[in-house]
RNA sequence: GCGCCCGUAGCUCAAUCGGAUAGAGCAUCGGCCUUCUAAGCCGACGGUUGCUGGUUCGAUUCCAGUCGGGCGCGCCA
């Protein structure tokens, strides 16, 4: 609907620019929905943006613009009001329209077409195999797998993917510590790894090595990365591919063998959080190993394509690269002087490898902790010389997150010794409430996720307070076929105009908004937008709920209001699937 | 010291690339169930948007400064 102005108003201007009427060409106006009724439906504020360069008060070319508009079935009235602002009042066939249209394309209703079928990849999680997963990572999985959704609806075509630091000194330590419990030593003992990882975990990593456990995790569709590099593979785009995803370890049972023990737990605690991140709802199309970054070469191939372009340079023994050329606060090292590389080569590594299988954009979803690696994969890309626009990839922060409980804050977890884990809170919220809480806040803001209210099962509970209104227009279906009511909806579709009131009329403008709210989401990147949306259309569906009876004697009546019940209902349902929360039928 | 994020009602948070009278929920107080699910609804109370300037028709939003909180500043990842 929002749009549909846009383009009334373009009209407009462009027959007011071909009159003479307006020298300057239209601005970036903008369409957006007022908060007070007094206001109308939409405003305009492009009069009073015009008004220096045209010379003339905004309410006067207001005026002119109003006049200039095509003829419409959409406007009913039009106000110049405030100090130029045109506001624009609705007819009501427009907002049927609207309701016809919801129920016409039903699930897909709300979906958009903006990105066209190009390709963008999302990257989140992205842990480190040497521990059950923490409420970092799952506010990073709510955040990451809801964006990807809302691009999906936003018709982009979309690979999720998990970036695996499997090599370097933290897996190292992995296998250090699996090694420490296989010889019957503890964390308090003094033979304990310096910087061993304490958690319950690697007793069960260790017992399962010594039983000679078989690790293996395949995945469903076999070699993601094959199937995706040949649909990148066009022209002079020659893709980097990592090798298969899935996985298959046999323990070698051997305590002295630190390789064999190292391939074992990483294979063993990935498993485990693939097992936990499933539990969320949350799948990945690609898994992206780091090992295979030095294995195929790529890491060197970034190193000496910086180097030919003349952005490295040798001092103190290493290898280092010119940052500061690009933004970043000062040089870093790439090669140290032991001859290894510092992780973030293969982090641009990573990063390049998704610029060459094509995607126009990419996200990278990290905790704010891991802000300072932005600036320097950038800079790395930008030394690349290869045409990759400064702000690409895109990034997406997330702030900390304090679990309360009881009043109290929550930071132990038993399994994992020092941190609360993405297990622990779907055990102790559940799925929903916890995806939902996770999402429900904008991404660069701390959030305290309260165990006592995502557990509660009243009103309190913003999840329920939307569930519970998809619930009760699945009650009225039910309650239609006790009683045997029959209800047709091509007939219902004719006669909406028997919605009377305001009620249903907020009912059906809140309706409205969600096209516009997935596009916003999408494009700033912000999902919370879609969490807060679906609490107001609850809210105003809740209202109409106690204000009016739906099964009425007059049939016509009856039949419209049901109508907009279920449009409400899809709408729900299509809503709370992009975040990934179920719409049940009953509660 | 430098960089990034945040600061809005007692609490948890919104506010549509700068819009009109800053909104919800919780908490507190008071109402509504012989009627489709009361996991709901209605009402009341609650604000110098941390502070000071600037930009303009208009600032919670942009800029500068300042105070407070978080995170990061390694030849660790």
């Amino acid at each position: 609907m929002k749009d549909a102005l846009h383009d009334l108003l373009q009209q407009a201007l462009q027959r007011l620019h071909q009159d003479g009427v307006l020298e300057a060409s239209a601005p970036d106006f903008v369409v957006e929905r007022t908060r007070t009724r007094e206001h109308g439906d939409f405003a305009c504020n492009v009069a009073m943006l015009l008004a220096k360069k045209a010379g003339r008060p905004p309410r006067d070319l207001a005026a002119a613009i109003i006049a200039a508009l095509p003829a419409n079935a959409l406007i009913a009235k039009v106000e110049i009001a405030g100090p130029g602002f045109i506001n624009f009042f609705l007819t009501d066939t427009a907002w049927h329209d609207e309701i016809r249209r919801v129920l016409h394309e039903g699930a897909h209703y709300g979906h958009g077409k903006s990105g066209a079928g190009r390709a963008v990849g999302v990257e989140f999680v992205s842990a480190n195999p040497t521990g059950p997963l923490h409420v970092g990572h799952a506010r990073a999985a709510a955040i990451g797998d809801t964006l990807a959704r809302l691009f999906s609806a936003s018709g982009w075509k979309v690979y999720r993917e998990y970036y695996y630091n499997d090599a370097g000194a933290q897996i190292q330590n992995l296998a250090l510590s699996v090694q420490a419990r296989i010889k019957g030593i503890e964390p308090d003992d003094p033979r304990w790894p310096a910087d061993g990882y304490r958690g319950d975990y690697i007793r069960d990593v260790a017992r399962d090595y010594v039983s000679g456990a078989t690790v293996e995790a395949g995945h469903p569709t076999g070699d993601y990365n094959r199937e995706y590099t040949r649909e990148f593979a066009k022209d002079d785009v020659a893709a980097a591919a990592p090798e298969a995803t899935g996985y298959r370890v046999t323990a070698g049972k051997d305590p002295d063998d630190l390789d064999a023990i190292r391939d074992f737990a990483v294979a063993w605690l990935r498993r485990e959080q693939d097992a936990d991140l499933r539990a969320f709802g949350v799948e990945f199309d690609v898994y992206f190993l780091e090992s295979s970054l030095y294995t195929e070469g790529q890491v060197l191939r970034v190193v000496d394509r910086i180097a030919a372009e003349g952005h490295s340079y040798e001092a103190d023994g290493a290898l280092w690269l010119r940052a500061t050329e690009f933004g970043d606060d000062k040089d870093r090292v790439m090669r140290k002087s032991d001859g290894t590389y510092t992780y973030f080569v293969p982090d641009v590594a990573y990063h390049l490898s998704k610029w060459e299988r094509g995607y126009k954009r990419a996200i990278t979803e990290l905790g704010a902790d891991h802000h300072g690696s932005l600036a320097r994969v950038r800079a790395g890309l930008q030394a690349l010389d290869i045409g990759i626009p400064k702000d690409w990839p895109e990034y997406v922060l997330h702030q900390m997150v304090t679990v309360m409980k009881g009043g109290e804050e929550v930071k132990i977890s038993k399994r994992a010794g020092s941190y609360v884990t993405l297990r622990d809170l779907i055990d102790m919220a559940g799925l929903d409430a916890t995806r939902y809480f996770l999402i429900a806040r904008k991404s660069d803001s701390q959030l305290v996720f309260d165990i006592d209210l995502a557990r509660a099962q009243t009103n309190d509970n913003p999840v329920y307070y939307i569930q519970y209104a998809h619930a009760r227009v699945c009650s009225v279906e039910r309650q239609m076929h006790e009683r045997s009511i029959v209800f047709e909806q091509h007939d219902a579709l004719k006669h909406l105009d028997r919605l009377q009131g305001h009620h249903a009329r907020d009912v059906m403008v809140e309706i409205s908004r969600f096209p516009e709210i997935v596009e916003a989401a999408a494009d700033n990147r912000e999902p919370h937008l879609l969490a807060q949306y679906l609490r107001e259309l609850a809210g105003a569906f809740h209202v109409w709920y106690n204000a009016e009876q739906f099964l009425v004697d007059d049939e016509g009546q009856r039949n419209a209001r049901v109508a907009l019940a279920y449009a409400t209902r899809q709408v729900l349902a299509n809503g709370l699937a992009m975040l990934g929360v179920s719409a049940p039928q009953t509660m």
